[in-house]
DNA sequence: TAGCTCAGTTGGTTAGAGCAGCTGACTCTT
DNA sequence: AAGAGTCAGCTGCTCTAACCAACTGAGCTA
């Protein structure tokens, strides 16, 4: 037992033996009898790592089949951005508001780049996903769902799996919040506007008109999370 | 117990007792007997529970003194980007070029949104660091803290503590796998003159050379990460 | 008064037992 | 012979009980 923790010692050697041998996501794990005789540890003392590793995501256990490397995808900071946010809010802290804008504000740069360099095929499914917002508006609300489609596939273009991966968990974590702490109004008619709005900027290729479509987008939003404007 | 899994349950508890007692950080919680008896299960079942909260920051523990409210920074989020980027590399996928791009996109974006709107004050602060940044760099190597700081400087006025965080996490995250992974060769004297250039631009209030300066701050580094660029 | 010591509290670790979910092979029925 | 049901065996899950280790603070000593 090195330094101070055995159980922190434990998740380090895990985690080394996850990148020693190359584990791809979805690889088995030894079982717990294996790590605790691999280790020289108790069997609680695996456990405890497990489950820490297990909420970082780097692990995923099934009950009565084994352990396994993680999908390593953004869930956990999701999680944690979610109850940092709650915890704030109930303080009287504006944490929501912070949410979105720091949505707004790394979509709204983003949003000046991709302008006029998405391919026809992928402006064909932002047409079709602004067109399905129309009909659920119609319908009554706007399905989460396809606002979330719409974000993904707007940013998707950028190639960079990381940063889409990120851009989802903002939207995750916002939209869990917005409907579990205060249920915003919003009028869907002016959500599918906004919506084709920046569609049309992003294909005519104007980069500052893109940025304030998306702006604006947001400025809806924000009202409505502000202090006072809740009819 | 309800659905599936004890600890789950326990750790949802314990994150609702935070909320609903509007606990802030450092506020001390229940030991770890009161937390058996008050949900009524086992020590070793309440310990798993706060392994996972504490991996994920909501929660501190001190041996020998107390379990606390977590600060809830963005510390977790850093250490599972940071294991999902070397895992990510030594299978050979380019997730440390990913999480530079990641930070390039995101702060090109803010600092065209910063030129010309800096207070003297902040703009005397930068100046400073960039003036140790050249006198460390005439010693040697530019220190890491000098750059870190420079970066922490340029983006604080945005005025959004969750935004900061996240800049400097991603800051945090990048410069361990520098260190950790691969030995980015550096030209201290450029590194200086990029900065430099940085401010000069922000301080001139042109948004597009801002944007521009940071990019080839950026540029510098991406390049010594592409593979056979090295020397 | 300054410093030390020690008892009490709190988290850390171990051990062993039994419970619970899943899989796959075996058996019984059709 | 083909299908469905059963059960043995793995796996992780929870509990109990005991002891170890770190820290605090009250009380003792110099």
């Amino acid at each position: 037992m090195h330094g101070r923790g055995m159980a922190r010692d434990i998740q380090e050697r895990i985690k080394k033996l996850i990148v020693d041998q190359r584990l791809p996501s979805g690889a088995p794990l030894p079982t717990e009898t294996e790590l605790m005789e691999l280790f020289g540890v108790s069997r609680n003392s695996v456990r405890e790592a497990l489950k820490a590793l297990q909420a970082m995501g780097i692990v995923e256990i099934r009950h009565g089949f084994g352990t396994y490397v993680g999908p390593m995808t953004m869930a956990p900071m999701i999680e944690g951005l979610i109850f940092r946010t709650v915890a704030g809010h109930y303080r009287g802290e504006d944490s929501l508001l912070q949410l979105l804008e720091l949505r707004e504000a790394v979509e709204t740069g983003l949003v000046a780049r991709l302008a006029g360099r998405i391919p026809e095929a992928d402006l064909a499914e932002l047409e079709a996903l602004v067109a399905r917002m129309e009909e659920e508006a119609a319908a009554g609300a706007v399905g989460a769902d396809t606002d979330r489609a719409f974000h993904a596939s707007l940013y998707r273009h950028l190639d960079n799996p990381l940063l889409s991966e990120v851009l989802e968990a903002f939207w995750d974590a916002f939209h869990r919040l917005r409907t579990d702490l205060v249920d915003v109004p919003q009028d869907p008619k002016v959500t599918c506007a906004q919506h084709r709005g920046i569609l049309a900027a992003v294909r005519s290729g104007d980069a500052v008109r893109a940025e304030s479509a998306v702006r604006e987008h947001f400025g809806n939003i924000r009202d409505r999370l502000r202090p006072g404007h809740r009819p």
